[in-house]
DNA sequence: AATGAATGAGCCTTCATTCAT
DNA sequence: CATGAATGAAGGCTCATTCAT
């Protein structure tokens, strides 16, 4: 009857505004006062919806990354070949670079500073199924490329997996840091060949399967 | 009078209880007052040797990198093949990962939380520049073992260097926040074997072809 | 839900321990803390009402004085003549020199400590139109006193007007240092009288001519 | 033999020294530390001429004074009308307003801040000797004025002289809190007329007793 | 006398969290 | 549920002074 809308998402708002909130300014230097009046509400109020400012992170962070593993997940079911799902996943995570690496600052300085202290279980939990889950989702793709023939059969999917995993994070660690020298395109588009070109059966053919990768390069070989 | 030995070296006991004491509590939770009386000097002496917390931690950290690093450099003028060169390496990343671990959380940390306000010129620059050395000192193997043909020819050094270096920094990331399961020697050898796989004339040679660690250059290819 | 006296003024009761805690010890030797036992409320209640010591420090002054002038414009606007206003003016500074005299060392210190790094502008801007509102009233106050023939007519009111303040201020300021010998009252009756009979008509007749202070007006000449 | 002057005037080095930076930067804000490296000494040696920083400011101080008494003293001593004598005092003390100024700010924030602690006794009896010679100094100046037919008879030299030094110190109290409008020659010059007709004799006449005055004012009439 | 490394007490300020209304 | 005033613990940094050389 009264204002079901307007009210509902008290703690929707929240999250939104903690999460520019901390993406401008870090987790430490964010305050809780800054996010109430980012959203509109009392600091007080925080309290009603969250334990404390660990609490409020963590469960930001969670409905990050089911929303960003959500997209994923509707790309791995697409029916299309393995390399080419390799690629767009790829391609969808250096199109996002800059926010991926501003949330894994985020995160990483969360780990460090408060995590380290308490409720290291929950959160390292999060982090190991996250994990777990990527690399699950990215074999998939590999075994798939593997029995359509697409990958090379000697390839272990989870070494493949992994590794490709933490070429991502890696990337994003490096343009956390690098912060002068951000990754041009144009080497990310060469790392992605790269990768490609390592699973790819036809590697030192022209490869086929990098089917929007630059046309450039004549010979079609793939850089690594 | 001749008095050498009498003079402790202060500022040493200092890094080096620092870096105990940074490595254990991280950068924001350590007080100046735990490292001082962990190094058994007063507060005060801290700034006899250093401006202030940062300066301590940066300097800190560049003696670290350049311990580091000076290994590295050794490894990088023997006289092995290329391959076995990187994999002496990565081996050295690897056996030193929870060290490295630990340094690099320290240092996302302290990215994150400090240098947000100044001194970002001073520390961006070492990174870029330690990134910058990692990346060239890879690249000169990895053009090594392209000139001696154990590499393919058609690699691009610069990108496998970048590939390279972002990977072990994934698996550092990972390392830091999947506290649960760390990585199994048995996968770090995978990752290991994968990488070089993708760089090796022999690729499409079932892996066995990869020669482990130590078995030393039968080919005596590795004169150049 | 009327309740009206359970909010007591905080912001008050900071003022007014401040106030005594500032006089008793200065400006640098207090400290927030005592400021904050002293007035009963914990030491981060402080920040809630003044940003910050000088700020506190500022705001304090700023109704000292606010205070004080309020009763001297009351005095301005009295209907007696110009060289009785000017007595009981003069007469109020000296009555009240012992709590001029802590307040003007507060000041000083305070300007000569904190006020050379920041927020000069906003404290000299007090201190300029403080003064400068002192000499426009005496001078007013002077002017009166010529049209009403009690003063010379060749006097410059604004030269008065400075000579008077000065007067007034080099007397506080001795007060200040001379901690041993206190101005006694009679010297401070000379000084006043001095000054009256500088302005006076009757500055060459013997001095018994200066009527005393509450000697109302036998002469009707106050009526303007 | 050797070097003697070299060394015999380290503590006049260090006052020196200390003199400048005490001005520049106020008491509070000054380090031992720097008075030592601008003198060119250790900092320890200055604890071999000074008991500490209170006490070196005090000598300092005592040395200041000492030598602006001793030009006074032989103002004083001259054989030259009285009223000259004064104007030449003031002009004296208005020439240098600037340099009083910064002394003043100098002395009153040591007194505020150190003085109020310990060693009250030793300062204060400075202050009120200083203040008692130059009342004395003055009042017999004033003396003078009226036995040579100078001043006005009815004038008590003691309180003309308290209030001159009054209003000198006014003055300079004025000028250091009135940072935007300092005083203009031409109100200064104002003030010293005022002040001296208010003594002399021939107030209403012509005042051929000042001399070098400005002329502008054909009337010749004292402004107050 | 000269040095300067070592000392450690002292203080302002921030901010997550609570709780009375 | 909402509010926001109150809380108080906690920490980096300065600097006068000492003292071994």
């Amino acid at each position: 009857m009264c204002s079901v809308k307007g009210t509902i998402d008290r703690r929707g708002a929240i999250l939104s505004a903690a999460g520019k909130v901390f993406r401008a300014h870090g987790y430490t230097a964010t305050t809780m006062e800054t996010i109430a009046s980012s959203a509109g509400v009392a600091k007080g109020s925080l309290y009603n919806y969250f334990r404390n400012k660990q609490d409020l992170f963590t469960q930001l962070f969670a409905e990050i990354i089911a929303g960003d593993e959500a997209e994923t997940e509707q790309l791995v079911a697409e029916d299309i070949p393995a390399d080419e799902k390799l690629q767009k996943l790829i391609d969808n995570v250096f199109a996002q670079l800059e926010r991926y690496t501003a949330i894994g600052g985020l995160v990483l300085e969360f780990w460090a500073t408060a995590a380290r202290q308490k409720h290291q279980g929950e959160l390292a939990e999060m982090f190991e199924q996250m994990f777990s889950r990527w690399r699950r989702r990215i074999g998939a793709i590999v075994t798939q490329g593997i029995e359509s023939g697409l990958f090379r059969a000697e390839i272990d999917p989870e070494v493949a997996a992994s590794l490709i995993v933490a070429v991502v994070d890696g990337i994003i660690v490096q343009s956390l840091l690098d912060v002068g020298a951000k990754f041009s395109p144009r080497s990310l588009e060469g790392l992605k060949k790269g990768l490609l070109a390592g699973l790819s059966a036809w590697a030192d053919l022209p490869s086929p399967g990098l089917r929007q990768a630059g046309t450039k390069d004549q010979s079609g070989r793939g850089e690594l």
